[in-house]
DNA sequence: GCGGAAACTTACCGATGGGTAAGATATCAG
DNA sequence: CTGATATCTTACCCATCGGTAAGTTTCCGC
C-alpha cells in the first residue's frame, strides 16, 4: 500500500471550468476527510475546504447538499474500505487466529488511510439521526465480524476462552486508536505497525514460561 | 471504586447564595465535564451548563475565566487521577509485566470516570496552544511511563522482546478507547473491564500450542 | 460560433454561542 | 441592623459559520 497515496493537491481538479462532476467531486471530498482529520470536522469550516481547492464556499454546494453530506460521505467510504478486506478474510478461511491476525493487519492499514481514519476518528455526534444510525450499522457490522472472528478461534481451539466482546473491544480499541496518533510522515510506517499489532494483540507480550494447557 | 459516584445533580450546590466558592467550583466542573463526555466540548455550551446548574451563562464566569479554563481543569483532573496510580504502581515493585498488567488495571477503571475520560476522549484541538502543550505533557508522562514499564519486563524477561514504543501504543489505546465506548449503566462493570483487560493485553487471546522459548 | 446550461462568484442572511456591561439581590461581618 | 461585597440576572454585543439568492463567466454540443 503506497503511503499517503490519498492526500495530493486536489486543488488541480478545479483548474478550469471542464465539466467532470466526478473527478471535482472526489477532490471536494478527499479534501474534506483530510481538513477533517487535520483539524476535526467542527472546526474544519465550508470557507477552509473551498479555500483549499482554491474555488469559493458556494461552489462546493454543487456537489454536495450540505456539510453534513460529506461526513457522511467520508464515513461511507471509509467504512466500505474496512467491509472489502472484512469480507476477503472471511473468504480466505483458515483458524480464528489466523482471521483475527489478518483483520489487525488489514484494518491496521486502514486505519492510516484518510477514509479510514474517518469512520473511526470524527465524532457521530456531528451527524442527523438518520445518519448516525446508518453510521452505526457500518460500525456495529465490523465489530460483530471481529467477534465472530474471536468467536471461531474459541470454537476452533486457536483461541483461548474468553469474553469475545471484551476482546474485540480490546482489539479493535488498540486499532481504531492508531487513527488518533498515526501521522503520514512519522517514523512508522503502516506495514510496520500493522504486523507489531498483529503479534502482540493475539499472542500477548508476556513471556511464556510454563506451558500452559495445550490442546483440548 | 463506587459506579457512577462522580456523577450526582450538582444543581444542589447553587440552591441559594451560599458564600462557598470552593465547592460551586467545583459542581461547575463536574457538571461540565458530563456535559463534555455527552455531548463533546463543541457541542456543549456554557448555556447547557449554566441550565443544568439551574443558574445562568453568566454566573459561571464567577468561577471560571472562560470556557477553555474549564476544558483545562478537566484536563488536570483526570491527568492527576492517572499520575496517582501511576506513581503508586511504580512503588510498588514487580517484574516488568506485574506493573504493566497493573497499569492496565487502574488505567482501564480511570477511564470510567468522568474526568480521566475527559483526558482521552476530548479534543486537545479545542485547546489554546498553550493549555495543548500542557495536556501534551502530561499525556507523554504517562505513556514514558508505561513504556518504561515495558521496557523493564524486556529487561526482566518478564516480556518478550517487542518494540516498547509499538506496545505501549497498543495497550494505551486499547485503554483510551474504553472511554469511547463505556456507559455507566451498561453491562460491563469497570472491573469486568479492568481485569480483563489486564489479562488479555499481556497474556494474548492466542492459545498456546508449543511451548514457547522459555526461561532465559 | 452561438445559445443554453453548467460552473462559479459576490453579497448576503440568520442562527448559534462565547463573552461582557451594568444593574439587582442575597449574604454575612461587625 | 446595616452596609459593603460576593453572587447572580437581564440584556446585549459580535464573531463565526452554514447556507442561499442572484448574477456572471466558461464550457461545449449542435
Amino acid at each position: 500500500m503506497a503511503r499517503g497515496f490519498d492526500t495530493p493537491p486536489h486543488d488541480k481538479a478545479f483548474a478550469n471550468r471542464r465539466r467532470d462532476p466526478a473527478t471535482k467531486r472526489e477532490a471536494v471530498l478527499t479534501t474534506a476527510a483530510q481538513l477533517f482529520i487535520e483539524k476535526s470536522y467542527g472546526r474544519a469550516s465550508m470557507n477552509d475546504v473551498a479555500e483549499r481547492l482554491k474555488i469559493t464556499k458556494p461552489a462546493l454546494y454543487h456537489y454536495f447538499q450540505n456539510k453534513e453530506q460529506i461526513l457522511l460521505e467520508c464515513y461511507r467510504l471509509g467504512s466500505a474500505l474496512i467491509e472489502e478486506t472484512l469480507n476477503e478474510i472471511a473468504s480466505h478461511g483458515g483458524t480464528g487466529v489466523e482471521k483475527v491476525s489478518a483483520f489487525i493487519y488489514s484494518y491496521a492499514n486502514v486505519m492510516t488511510i484518510n477514509f479510514g481514519r474517518c469512520v473511526m476518528r470524527l465524532d457521530e455526534g456531528d451527524l442527523s439521526e438518520d445518519a448516525r444510525i446508518e453510521v452505526r450499522k457500518y460500525k456495529r457490522k465490523i465489530d460483530r465480524r471481529l467477534r465472530s472472528f474471536i468467536q471461531d478461534g474459541i470454537d476452533d481451539g486457536s483461541i483461548t476462552a474468553c469474553d469475545a466482546k471484551l476482546a474485540a473491544f480490546s482489539i479493535a480499541g488498540a486499532l481504531n486508536w492508531i487513527c488518533q496518533w498515526y501521522e503520514p510522515e512519522g517514523p512508522l510506517s503502516p506495514e510496520e505497525i500493522a504486523s507489531q499489532f498483529a503479534r502482540t494483540l493475539t499472542q500477548g507480550i508476556a513471556r511464556r514460561q510454563r506451558s500452559q494447557s495445550n490442546g483440548h
